[in-house]
RNA sequence: GGAGAGAUGGCCGAGCGGUCGAAGGCGCACGCCUGGAAAGUGUGUAUACCCCACAAGGGUAUCAUGGGUUCGAAUCCCAUUCUCUCCGCCA
């Protein structure tokens, strides 16, 4: 969420930022001045109504105390008059806030200045790009179908216990997710990340928190007797673990690491790219999240990038780097790199892994504030990134890899594997 | 699921109708003491919003949340949420 006074004071900048993300605040913004002016005015109101009940409590408090019971009683009818303003200004004002607030949940963050303006993942900057994509014979398969050919994982199963997008995956498929976890959190271990084991469902206040609600309400799986959201990303939980806090700002930053199961409902996304391990429902991802103080978010940023670049080189994979256009950008991120992947059976660049600067726009719903020595408490900003998501990883592995003689396994993950072929 | 107890500042904990943003302790910060440290000792130590120059100063709100009673509520009443204990169930 931006922050008022920022936009107060910076109406032109913010019109034209929202502008690269393809949002037109053109009409919203004086109507959130005005409506901001009118809350300081009913504030006011509000305050100086109580001001004056406080006294006369306090008049009429003494007076029953020195015995004075007519005249308290005569002090008492004024305060029926105020108390009924009071309330009418209140709920005025409570009116106010809540519009105000609304509108406010529904702007997404500002860009940062090297976002490029565009509407589709076209229009992405390629960064990067590093690796060989393998040269494949003419009856490469896709991993959907090396995946049954070594009976590794199981769409159908998946289908006929739960759905689509849920597979099943078996022997050494499962063992390979196992292998791909501990690696990538081992990895994250021995750059300073403090590893976490998240709930995978949260409550309503931390959907907020990170900006999946109200924006993205449809997305996310909802356990409607108890009101709790499965976990689209283990960002949620892990960044809300600072909700509301004032931390001291040489603990920053804070650097966390989760795996866990995420679940998306991914509406609307059916028909397209949807084989095999392209997209599901439900998938395995170990992320990083990162706390950090808004003078090194940025600096910090490139280290999480160039953190990804090092994972996926480790796995031998052709990658490419891109920085998102305004358009492709999700609705809480300044600055996105996306990693994408070469899938050679597929001939498709596959995403991998998202990393984001919020700065701000999250810790302001969180109320996630640090305090320097002096001063007052500042919003702090958060960051995160897969690092990775697996499913893609594993597609690209098995398309990438395939050999007469089996899927081979890249040297860093053997030792997790216990298998180099599959 | 049944029965009971409870929710106060960074933490512990007092307060049970007015002088309470809240005693006391711990922690933390700064100072004194000391050769240095410990101990001791002094001072300070919430957040948001409003007025104002984002200064000084002043005002309002916040004792889980929301409502109510009252001139006045951390204190009384109701609802909700959460936590704990015991029983039941159970990986």
């Amino acid at each position: 969420m931006l922050q008022l006074n920022y936009i107060r004071e910076n109406t032109k900048e913010v019109i034209e930022k929202l502008n690269i993300k393809n949002f037109d605040a053109k009409e919203i913004i004086p109507k959130l001045i005005d409506l901001d002016n009118k809350r300081k005015e009913t504030q006011k109101q509000l305050d100086d109504s109580l001001f004056e009940s406080n006294n006369l409590a306090k008049e009429i408090g003494v007076l029953f105390k020195s015995g004075k019971q007519k005249e308290a009683n005569g002090l008492k009818e004024k305060t029926a008059q105020l108390k009924s303003l009071s309330k009418e200004y209140s709920d005025n004002l409570i009116l106010i806030e809540k519009e105000l607030n609304d509108i406010l949940l529904q702007i997404p963050n500002l860009p940062h200045n090297s976002v490029p303006k565009g509407k589709r993942a076209e229009d992405n900057i390629i960064v990067h790009q590093e690796g060989d994509v393998p040269d494949l014979t003419k009856d490469a398969l896709p991993h959907w179908d090396i995946a049954s050919k070594y009976d590794i994982i199981d769409f159908e199963l998946g289908n006929k216990i739960t759905g689509s997008g849920f597979p099943v995956y078996k022997a050494k498929g499962a063992k390979l997710q196992r292998a791909l976890i501990n690696f990538f959190l081992d990895n994250a271990l021995k750059e300073g990340y403090t590893e976490y084991q998240p709930p995978l469902m949260v409550n309503e206040d931390s959907g907020y928190g990170t900006g999946q609600l109200p924006d993205k309400e449809g997305q996310m799986y909802h356990v409607s007797i108890d009101n709790l959201y499965l976990i689209p990303t283990a960002e949620v939980p892990i960044t809300n673990l600072f909700r509301n806090m004032i931390v001291k700002a040489e603990e920053l930053p804070y650097k966390c690491v989760a795996y866990s199961s995420c679940f998306r409902r991914e509406a609307g996304s059916y028909g397209k790219d949807v084989r095999g391990l392209n997209r599901l429902h439900q998938f395995d991802k170990v992320e990083i999240v990162q706390i950090q103080h808004p003078d090194k978010s940025y600096q910090t940023l490139e280290e999480m990038r160039g953190y990804v670049a090092g994972l996926l080189r480790l796995l031998e994979l052709p990658f490419r780097t891109l920085r998102l256009c305004g358009g492709d950008m999700s609705f809480a991120s300044a600055l996105t790199y996306d990693f994408e992947v070469y899938s050679a059976a597929q001939q498709k660049w596959l995403e991998v892994s998202s990393v984001s600067n919020f700065e701000s726009f999250q810790s302001n719903r969180m109320k996630l504030r640090f305090r320097e020595k002096e001063g007052k408490p500042q919003l702090a900003h958060t960051l995160n990134g897969s690092a990775l998501a697996l499913p893609r990883i594993v597609a690209a592995l098995l398309e990438n890899n395939q050999t007469n003689e089996g899927v081979k396994i890249p040297k860093a993950l053997v030792p997790y594997t216990g298998f180099d072929l599959l």
